[in-house]
DNA sequence: TATTTGTATTATTTATTATAATACAAATAT
DNA sequence: ATATTTGTATTATAATAAATAATACAAATA
């Protein structure tokens, strides 16, 4: 899996790595069970300091994604949303989305042939056979 | 209009306002023309610095969601979506909501239904009488 | 036993955020 | 004309966040 940081965007290192993780997994490139680079490793094929890359796996784990433990790692480990705790957030986010794009004149149909969109560019079951 | 902020938020409080205005054109409580409350009042009224609001304004002017000048004050001035800068914003961060979506186990059918819900929620034409 | 793992610690540097106290030119209202 | 209000600029300060650096340690592995 190949990770792009973008070190002039003002979106902290350690959030971008995250979010690289979880649109991985979401993906399908980064399946159930498979081991993440060790923090050590991960840190020198980005160039950045092991520490942050280490803060970024701890959110992972905090949230859910992934697990680790001494034996094997980090290991991707994604939990459901039992709670509805990412339906409120997704909410959130969604009308905030969608306040921006009513200004801007994005219609509503617009609007959702945009997710249609990404949702077309999600499912990759050979993703990492390229 | 009323603004709550959130004080224990990661999220600065010149991001909180801003994204607050942002819905409140969204949502058509705020409409084209209006102004918004000056500087110092809002700053009065939020309880912050007035070099916090002045930084909110300044960004939603460069953003293009208002005008300022030194006769009206701040007023709404939303600009469309010209060169397709915000579909690439939204597309961006779709990709990052859609992928956190699948890990949870939230469907396809579900998201969509959460975003017309949003959407149903829009729609506020006498939000202001309220 | 030596190595690798995640993790913790401490320190330092830089950037960001927020507040504070003024000040100024432009425009407005009285 | 005068006083007020406007956005804006300046300078300073404090608190917090982000990133790096250099180690160190216990647990697990090879």
């Amino acid at each position: 899996m190949i990770i792009k940081l973008d070190m002039a965007s003002e979106v902290p290192i350690y959030v971008q790595l995250r979010n690289a993780v979880v649109i991985g997994i979401g993906k399908g490139e980064l399946v159930p069970g498979e081991g993440l680079p060790t923090v050590r490793q991960m840190a020198e094929d980005l160039g950045v300091n092991t520490m942050t890359v280490n803060k970024a796996y701890g959110i992972l784990k905090n949230e859910g994604f992934i697990e680790i433990d001494r034996r094997h790692g980090a290991r991707v480990n994604p939990q459901k949303d039992k709670f509805g705790v990412f339906r409120e957030k997704a909410e959130d986010e969604l009308l905030l989305l969608i306040s921006e794009a009513t200004v801007r004149g994005v219609e509503k149909s617009e609007f959702m042939a945009l997710c249609e969109k990404v949702y077309a560019g999600m499912c990759m079951p050979d993703a990492k056979l390229v």
